[in-house]
DNA sequence: ATTTCTTAGTGTTAATTTTACAATATGGTT
DNA sequence: AACCATATTGTAAAATTAACACTAAGAAAT
């Protein structure tokens, strides 16, 4: 009802996988439909594509209409042509994953959503059409990209400590990293300004807040220089 | 024409870049189609989606159709959705590559084709509709690919000499490697049966023939061991 | 105010990997 | 027999990675 004024393409869909830091571990949004097919079930935040807007900015319009979220790193995955994928008629989607910091978004259900949360990433099993290989696949990207792209620090305040990075960092990847080798690592790479601020409200030492340096990467970045964690 | 009959989805189609090695240099498959929009003008090889086949068989028929090439390593590389990629009426387009070996596949214009050939990844600049992006795309992923996966395979024939193996990975990856060095290192990863045979009809000592051990890789990948060149 | 608790912060050494580099071997051609 | 082209092989220096444990700071508890 909402779409069908707007001439949208009724074969072609775009999935979102979210992903956000949250309690120290990596999450995923789930949203939950009012209508059928899936009603009432959680599933990847998705939709079909306008007639007159790429791919990026259907992802982009979709994440805000059903969860309320806003101006995001986003990054195409992969797109998914089984023949049966979705049960009513033949439907290719196309998926992305999306980083936010959780904090700063706050989830809203939109006009087709009667809900919108976050979930450890290891606790979606079951979700409905092939959404479970299409987060698997969203993972793998993650894994490969995180090493190689400073897209980590989409998931963090502007301002974080080096403990926060290297949790989100072993909570994406998966393994336990050494401190010292990590921090040396992340600070060589140059991408880190060190802010005279410091953590507050801990019960303990106050850990040194930094910050992502755009201006450099975006630099680097033009000049073919990489880099890798 | 040929496809009316057959439940085509309109507005979804795959376009292939296959690259194939020759001559010693990389070089990419383009296809002359006969009738409009590009008429006559060379192009990557792409077709619409049946309602029926999925995204991985329509590259494979597409292939097949345009060019006679057949069983070949496939990667899906990217999904093109430009609003007006496509002049006559919004399409989106999923790219893949294609890795062969051209002295293996005769290629064969097809019923919609006039002509099929080879050239060299350097000299194909100005392609109708999207097909220089995607041709570019298909290229930063293969140099990607190559170095992560043994897929430098699929581009020569069964048996080949290291000298054969180093000349293609230095094609790709557009820099020169150190022979030495080279060699320690792709005979580290294993995957290399050495063959009690030897080139013939060369003027020179003869290069000893090894071949690409797919067992061997069907079982690190099973196992999650990765490699590196 | 002393002790306790929790996390922050830091350097060195060994092991491994990468890089740089050149002489001899083989077989066909002249 | 000399020549030519490519094949084949090892070593040492440099760079990177991996392993590892103590002191510092600040709040909380006694």
């Amino acid at each position: 009802m909402s779409h069908t004024a707007k001439n949208l393409i009724s074969n072609l869909s775009v999935d979102c996988v979210v992903f956000g830091f949250r309690n120290n571990r990596l999450e995923v949004l789930l949203i939950k439909r009012k209508r059928n097919p899936i009603k009432e079930r959680w599933a990847l935040p998705g939709g079909f594509i306008l007639a007159d807007e790429t791919l990026d900015d259907a992802a982009i319009r979709i994440l805000e209409e059903t969860s309320n979220v806003k101006n995001i790193y986003l990054e195409q995955v992969h797109t998914f042509g089984a023949v049966n994928r979705f049960p009513a008629r033949r439907v290719v989607t196309v998926a992305y994953f999306a980083l936010i910091d959780p904090e700063k978004h706050s989830l809203k259900p939109g006009i087709d959503t009667t809900d919108a949360q976050w979930f450890n990433v290891t606790e979606t099993k079951g979700m409905p059409f092939d959404h479970d290989d299409i987060l698997n696949k969203a993972l793998i990207q993650l894994r490969q990209s995180v090493r190689f792209k400073p897209i980590g620090f989409e998931l963090l305040p502007i301002k974080f400590t080096l403990t926060h990075l290297q949790t989100l960092y072993e909570s994406i990847i998966g393994m336990h990293l050494d401190k010292r080798n990590f921090r040396k690592k992340i600070l060589k790479t140059g991408l880190l300004i060190p802010l005279e601020e410091f953590q507050k409200g801990v019960s303990h030492r106050a850990a040194q807040l930094y910050k992502f340096d755009l201006h450099k990467y975006k630099k680097l970045v033009k000049n073919d220089y990489s880099f890798q964690i």
